[in-house]
DNA sequence: CGTGCCGTAGTACCCCGGTACTACCCGCCC
DNA sequence: GGGCGGGTAGTACCGGGGTACTACGGCACG
């Protein structure tokens, strides 16, 4: 049996939900909130195991219900369900922990689906969204992610020439590197000018650009 | 009518498939591959609707037949079926253009939606994968895209001084900046500084990674 | 054994980058 | 009018970065 907890601003949908989801045995509405701060409430004390959560709302939206609930750490999992397809609200809905982006419009089994697998601990995303998400996806993996050769120049570089390349796209000085590492000033140099001139950058600002292309340092990583 | 090609090195895999997708009425399996060699011809050959590709086969695996059939640009769509939910092959088949990624355990209508799906221009994930894939992608989504504040350091910046720092993190001198934005290398060196000031960053240095952490400039864009 | 690659280290030289400070023009607003 | 922020521009100074070249110990490989 798995509880739900239905949220949306018109009390007609949150009724078409309810009837919906008490007519199959596997799902019991256990009860109904009509907007972010009181979802955040219910779901605090309802504990439910999914949240059926509507987007566009009075007052705090879906999102940040959404952020709170799965900040409460509850175990209760959320469904985002909107009328329209916005980028927005998917990137936003997915970043505050969302388990799942359904439309509206979703036929009943669809949507009961959704609910099944959510509960399940697995994640659903609706057909028309997955295309536009996978493409996005696609242009975001780092590069070396998928079967593509690494870069010559990369390959080039020894293992200690990488990791001097690595410090350089900390921002790290000449003379940083040098305490870092134990060496003196003018190895890093040599080291410093192998690496620029195997991957053809006439400065570190060039090499610091290609340590981040290349996904050698992580982003907000200092 | 949805067209399929099947592509798997199992012979009684691919029974399995031609078995099911015949018993329905909507979908006809017009022709079966071993191989990748084999998938990539005959899918130019026979322009199937929907392409049903194993991943791991001898010879040219699945992810690289796939990247061949999209890059044909035959309008035929690639469903990836595979065994382990192994992340690399998701990456991958996703880079290499698959409209779809289903695991071979798959429920035979899961499968046979997914071609559905597939075959009118959606995207397929399935569920089980669908969970992490939204974790990494909740990662990957660059930070502005969601609810959060913008860097007060950022906002401190007037459109001026945003566009030099724009610049230093494509990797321009000072004198391809004063080029480039016809000005005196005075100016620009007025401008940089007062930058680094704002930003709190000690060289131009820290301001490309600035940048960079901030998504003020895109990988991969020279 | 010699040859080459790698990592280490040094000297010498020059230039770009960054700082400090000043200065002028323009548009806006009190 | 006077003040102020933003954009532009200049001079002077200096330190770190980059280049060129040399050098040596260790280690692998033919």
């Amino acid at each position: 049996m798995t509880t739900v907890l239905v949220v949306d601003d018109q009390p007609l949908q949150r009724y078409g939900f309810r009837m919906l989801l008490d007519s199959v045995p596997e799902t019991d509405v256990i009860g109904e909130a009509a907007h972010g701060t009181e979802a955040v409430r219910k779901a605090a004390e309802l504990r439910p195991d999914v949240v059926l959560m509507d987007v566009r709302m009075p007052g705090m939206d879906g999102i940040e219900a959404t952020r709170r609930i799965v900040a409460a750490g509850d175990r209760s999992r959320v469904l985002v369900l909107t009328t329209f397809d916005l980028d927005e609200y998917v990137h936003a809905a997915l970043r505050a922990g969302a388990s799942g982006f359904l439309l509206k419009d979703a036929r009943p089994e669809e949507l009961l689906a959704g609910i099944r697998a959510v509960a399940n601990g697995d994640a659903v995303i609706a057909p028309a969204l997955t295309r536009r998400l996978l493409h996005e996806f696609a242009r975001l993996v780092p590069p070396r992610a998928d079967g593509s050769a690494e870069d010559p120049r990369l390959a080039s570089l020894t293992d200690r020439e990488r990791e001097i390349l690595v410090a350089i796209g900390k921002g790290w000085t000449n003379g940083e590197i040098a305490t870092r590492f134990i060496l003196s000033e003018s190895t890093v140099k040599t080291h410093v000018g192998r690496v620029l001139s195997k991957i053809g950058a006439r400065d570190r600002i060039q090499a610091v650009i290609f340590a981040y292309d290349h996904d050698l340092v992580r982003p907000h990583g200092g």
